[in-house]
DNA sequence: CTGTTAGCGCGTTCAC
DNA sequence: GTGAACGCGCTAACAG
């Protein structure tokens, strides 16, 4: 029994399957040589024949054929798809970031292959569970806080993983971030070393994004540290906008009119905060500083500039991509672990 | 000859391909049944009788099995990817559209892979070229302005096709769009009809962005008709930031400050020259009218608000999503192209 | 440099 | 309800 049938079947008979694209033995058939060869030709074009690459080529344009990639894939063990998992898009904090994640990984060739956590363990853990099922030759995930089937899972992918955004003491494999207590921390020394008594904290997420968390935490301990209240707290679990920072700054006014200064976790948040007092007729600074987190173009634009917390986002892409790529290339990566650091810009809202 | 060997190497002696990952075939094994049981139990599971249902799913727990999507998909003819061509990630107008788009394809099932086009038809037909390679169930093209072969490729992969953004006189299948130069003439009827004389235009990506241009070219020749002067215009090729809105407004007060009216083609653009005007003691809009674009979260809440345009960016995300998956579906679109339309709102800049 | 052989891991088909 | 064979489209390994 041969495997050769000696008339097959022409790809719009074929039964069964609904693929009709060209395929490389019909660009062989056409160039009168064999499979292996228009492989080649695509692939290592130096190990063909210059009259045979240029037939070949022909060929290919004349038909229009598109290599497989699920096929060659398959056959290579391997194929270029790099999932990234970010936290959401329903804001845009993040795209900074997934934009210099996915300029650095398709200038190298990957694909990007979009998953979004919601903040949410048992998504992330479903949304790894799906996309290692493309066998991807690394992975990107957010943060440091994931399940123990995660876990498990991208251990045993046997591919480089990235946690990206926040620090941890013991990465599964590379890591890229900054310190988010450490922000916490700055930011409630800062307006305590500026005078401030009474100082407010408001974000949103504050119960499902871990790093918020430990930004909170942090201040809070800081706070209490330098024998201050901790409890001046406003929060929302939805995303942050301008609309949503002023009714913070409003809910902390009514629970708490004695305030003096407000970390808003988020540009957005500050401005919509400093909106709401100028409207209330508050002076900012001297009645009330403000200050923001992430230096997004709003801050330095407004009218007084807030004074906010410089991150990374971007190089946090840049750097993680580049990580990512030199582990590929199978290049002992020095540093599996770096933080990007964080910087308070002092403006005039503090 | 026979072509099962009897004693099959164990994965981690074969040569060659790099793979490690459990197999279908490892399950079957560990579970005593055969490999296309297994796949039974996982795809369609009432086929297959409940205990034995139980045993396969133990070995897949067990095992950590992940079934593998590429030879799943290649076997099939076809496996849930969805490329999705955006213009660009260096801005987040585009991110709203996007996180719909993704958020209504993910929750059908589909593996949303991105590209990013940069305004360039050479790039979007080579990322048309690459990603058509994945074999996708559809494919979501950005505008109406393509290659001629990027044309042809996405004709004759025959999968649904999604044109987003615009609106097309004759769309290669599915699009969902509203109309550029609708904007622009609006616009420049709404900016004359409250008595403005000397009427400007500012932008970013004028010359590359068609959409862009459309908008432009009819909002000057709505001026033109009305016997107004239509070359007020200042642009630039760099994303729009409240930065550039600032530096577009100084460029046009310098060549022409007789200009009582500007529509700044974003709201950040807008932004920046409402700034600007207030640095400058400009009265908006006694001395200077400002209109935006996009209704972004910033125009409602400066102070004044700014009037702007209101763009349905997340609804043509969820749209095109749903009219794509309707499509998959076999269901027979009664409306091949949807326009969601736009709405002044007049709010106290103009 | 070119062709041949033997799968990659899974689903379809058709027997039992 | 279950199993065996066959092929999806492509590439690694080996001949020639």
């Amino acid at each position: 029994m041969t495997r050769t049938r000696s008339t097959p079947l022409p790809s719009s008979v074929r039964p069964g399957r609904k693929r009709q694209a060209v395929t490389l033995s019909e660009v062989a058939r056409a160039a009168g040589v064999a499979v292996m060869t228009v492989s080649r030709a695509l692939n290592t074009p130096e190990a063909v024949s210059p009259e045979l690459r240029a037939r070949i080529h022909e060929a290919v344009a004349q038909l229009g054929y598109i290599p497989d990639r699920l096929a060659g894939s398959l056959a290579r063990g391997s194929g270029g798809v790099i999932p990234v998992l970010i936290p959401t898009l329903h804001h845009s904090v993040h795209v900074p970031t997934l934009d210099a994640l996915h300029d650095t990984l398709a200038a190298a060739g990957y694909h990007t292959m979009l998953g979004t956590t919601e903040y949410d363990v048992a998504r992330e853990e479903e949304l790894v569970r799906a996309l290692l099922g493309w066998r991807p030759d690394g992975i990107i995930l957010s943060g440091i806080d994931h399940s123990e089937a995660t876990v498990r899972m991208v251990q045993s992918a046997g591919v480089p993983v990235m946690e990206l955004l926040d620090l941890s003491p013991r990465p599964l494999d590379l890591n890229v971030g900054f310190d988010h207590a450490a922000v916490g921390r700055a930011v409630a020394r800062e307006l305590i070393g500026r005078g401030r008594r009474q100082v407010a904290y408001a974000g949103s997420m504050t119960d499902s994004d871990p790093r918020s968390v430990r930004r909170m935490t942090a201040f809070q301990a800081t706070l209490a540290g330098a024998g201050l209240r901790a409890d001046l707290v406003a929060h929302r679990e939805t995303p942050s906008s301008i609309t949503v920072g002023g009714e913070l700054l409003s809910e902390l006014l009514l629970r708490h009119p004695e305030i003096d200064a407000v970390f808003m976790v988020n540009d957005d948040l500050a401005a919509g905060a400093l909106f709401e007092a100028q409207r209330r007729g508050i002076r900012v600074p001297q009645d009330l500083a403000i200050c923001g987190f992430n230096d997004q173009d709003i801050a330095a634009n407004l009218n007084p500039p807030i004074s906010t917390v410089r991150t990374p986002r971007a190089e946090m892409g840049r750097v993680a991509a580049e990580m990512l790529l030199s582990s590929l290339r199978g290049a002992a990566v020095a540093e599996k672990s770096v933080d990007l650091g964080f910087e308070i810009i002092h403006r005039q809202t503090t």
